[in-house]
DNA sequence: AAAAAAG
């Protein structure tokens, strides 16, 4: 069952009802009158509408900082309303009823196998191909691609149906497109493209990729050979191919304009793109066109754009059930709080291993039990990195497998928007093709991407958004899937979470042994704890000084909430988790700007003026002596050369393996006599 | 210095 949501001001409310009777009449408030859909006169085609009001929470709550109070006083009212005919719900109808060229339709069922629509596709290609345009909300990983596809490609067929053969001598050329479809990454842009290639086989339409981060002019080269109907593309290399007169790109009788994502299109970071984009399309009066926004959440920011983009007729339609949440609700999610940012590395791996452990054994009685899959979202690229690189040092323990990878079979990667796109391309196919894999990732991934198989999101620390929060989880539970969601977050980012995640259904799990471990001290702990977090030492130890820098960086520069805590917990992390003796230093210029210089634990300085540092791998270097002997000779000098770590003697962290004893953290030892960046406070009441 | 996206 869907819902077609239509909303409207008293007057056209009032319209509406006297229309039928039967339509579902929203109270709403004056002071959400900027919310105000209108609503359309012309009914869809031979549907069957069930018109459902919800709060608006549904969709417009979804955006963060979101007021659900304001909302709560609207009244709910609910009725059934019938248009002529049963709506299409299966494929082959749409050969039946004459909506959809049977080259198109037979591309879906037998080529993809595909014959019952799900909800959003049927909601939207009945209204899509009524011809008005359409904002559409659905949970993610419900087939929205075809339910855009389907009427964008029918849409060029009713206007040229001899494209609907496929030729031997294809007259197609890259200044005639018909249909647009934009994608916030190049990855979503390429998936997607792929997907509208097999809607194409059996037609004579032609589809091309234009994503930045590859060659352009092979790109125009394959446009020039093929021409090009539909244009799957990113927004900076499309407006660069329509504003560069060489490219003979051109969209003159331009029938279909999707929005992919159009939340995140229409969002700060994009709009001013996709505005320029449509001021180089022909204006609608030149050419009628329809315009599809998809999205699995729709932010109320967004509405007055999405009002300027579509027609004044246009239909919100909406899947998301009254009272639903935005994920699924068949995805169980849990919260494993930790005292510091100094447990994230050891929780995700006993989170892992366990995982792992836990469906090798199901599988051996259950066939059908799918492999650890999991994608792990850090929300800047430093962190990604150097998350996957104490992962890609991670060893067993003991003699019989000594060497051997705590996580096999999981294949270990990252994926973020630094690495070259012949990299990012690379990663995700293999991560798609793999049974077992952790692929550790920033936001690239976090929409629309389909990676079959996942079975676990896990979010390391506060996802930017609310909005991120559920895409992400939108990983996993694709289709009739189940997954897991998993977030890990430090106590410092507890308040932030209550706030930003309120009224997500995630529960609080506390059986994460080493979650619950204080790393600022040592204690006794069981073995398998302890081994755990000598894994995560050891391999720590092995990545290089430059990868924490950046990943301390960066989170500097995230720093929200209450400063000097965040800063005094991020320093706690470098310590406790990486043996660090002080925290890296922070060029004064970039304090400043941060507003973080006057606070104690900041460690400001440059590198320049400073004792040499540590990055060359150079014998004697002197990071983190700031208080020490000026001489650029630091403590501890027999660090080596690559993890530069300043505990004095050697097996300052993680060597403790002996006894289990399972000391939680780094730099234990031999700090003592040293002034602490963490001020006077006891270390140990952290 | 903080996802992404045009070089």
């Amino acid at each position: 069952m869907f819902t077609s949501f239509r909303r409207g001001p008293a007057s056209i409310t009032r319209a509406l009802r006297a229309a039928s009777s039967s339509y579902y009449v929203p109270t709403i408030r004056s002071s959400t009158a900027s919310l105000v859909l209108r609503n359309s006169a012309a009914p869809a085609i031979g549907s069957r509408f069930i018109h459902l009001s919800s709060r608006l929470s549904n969709w417009a709550g979804l955006a963060e900082g979101f007021d659900e109070s304001v909302y709560q006083e609207e009244e709910v009212q609910k009725s059934i309303g019938h248009n002529d005919g049963p709506m299409v719900t299966t494929f082959e109808e749409l050969i039946e009823r004459d909506l959809v060229h049977p080259n198109v339709v037979k591309a879906i069922t037998k080529g993809m196998g595909h014959h019952t629509m799900t909800e959003v596709q049927s909601a939207t290609i009945n209204q899509a191909l009524a011809g008005t345009d359409i904002i559409a909300q659905a949970r993610t990983g419900t087939g929205k691609t075809l339910g855009f596809l389907v009427p964008t490609i029918q849409n060029i067929l009713k206007k040229s149906p001899e494209l609907a053969e496929r030729k031997q001598y294809s007259k197609a050329r890259p200044s005639d497109i018909r249909s647009i479809i934009i994608s916030p990454t190049r990855e979503l842009a390429e998936q997607i493209a792929v997907e509208a290639a097999k809607l194409c086989a059996h037609t004579d339409l032609k589809v091309q990729v234009a994503v930045g981060g590859n060659s352009k002019i092979a790109m125009l080269r394959k446009m020039q050979r093929e021409g090009c109907h539909l244009l799957v593309a990113t927004p900076g290399r499309l407006n660069d191919l329509l504003t560069d007169p060489r490219s003979r790109v051109s969209a003159p009788n331009v029938s279909t304009i999707v929005l992919d994502e159009a939340d995140r299109l229409l969002d700060a970071g994009f709009s001013k793109d996709i505005e320029d984009i449509i001021e180089l399309l022909p204006s609608r009066q030149e050419v009628d066109r329809q315009t599809l926004l998809f999205s699995a959440t729709v932010p109320r920011e967004v509405m007055n754009l999405v009002r300027k983009t579509l027609k004044p007729d246009f239909h919100f339609v909406q899947t998301v059930k009254p009272g639903d949440i935005a994920t699924h609700e068949k995805i169980p999610q849990r919260l494993a709080a930790v005292p510091g940012y100094e447990n994230y590395m050891p929780t995700l791996l006993e989170l892992c291993k366990r995982e792992i452990a836990k469906s090798a054994s199901a599988a051996e009685t259950d066939p059908n039990v799918k492999p650890f899959k999991a994608i792990v979202y850090f929300s800047s690229t430093a962190n990604v990195e150097l998350a996957a690189r104490i992962f890609e040092e991670l060893r067993s323990e003991g003699g019989r497998q000594f060497g051997s990878h705590p996580l096999w079979p999981a294949e270990i990667s990252q994926m973020h928007g630094q690495l070259s796109q012949e990299r990012r391309t690379k990663v995700s196919e293999r991560f798609r093709k793999a049974k077992s894999a952790i692929m550790f990732s920033t936001d690239v991934t976090a929409r629309g991407m389909d990676f079959p198989g996942v079975t676990t999101v896990i979010q390391m620390g506060m996802p930017p958004n609310r909005d991120q929060y559920v895409h992400r989880i939108g990983r996993t539970g694709r289709g009739d899937n189940s997954g897991e969601g998993w977030i890990v977050l430090a106590k410092a980012d507890m308040d932030s979470a209550r706030r930003t995640l309120r009224g997500l259904p995630i529960i609080a799990d506390s059986s994460l042994r080493t979650a619950a471990v204080d790393m600022t001290c040592d204690a006794q702990l069981p073995a398998s704890v302890a081994e755990t977090l000598s894994q995560i030492g050891e391999a720590t130890k092995r990545v290089d000084k430059r990868t924490k820098v950046g990943a301390y960086m960066a989170a500097i520069g995230q720093v929200k909430g209450n400063p000097e805590e965040a800063v005094e917990a991020l320093n706690q992390w470098t310590r406790f988790g990486w043996g660090f003796e002080e925290p890296p230093m922070v060029p004064q210029g970039l304090a400043r700007k941060l507003g973080l210089h006057r606070f104690p634990g900041m460690n400001i300085g440059s590198h320049g003026d400073a004792e040499e540092d540590d990055f060359a791998p150079r014998r004697s270097s002197g990071f983190g002596n700031r208080d020490g002997g000026r001489g650029g000779r630091s403590f501890g000098g027999d660090r080596g050369d690559r993890g530069g770590f300043s505990d004095r003697g050697r097996g300052g962290f993680g060597g403790n393996r002996d006894g289990g004893r399972g000391r939680g953290g780094f730099g234990g030892r031999g700090r003592d006599d040293r002034r602490s960046n963490f001020g006077d406070r006891d270390l140990a009441s952290f």
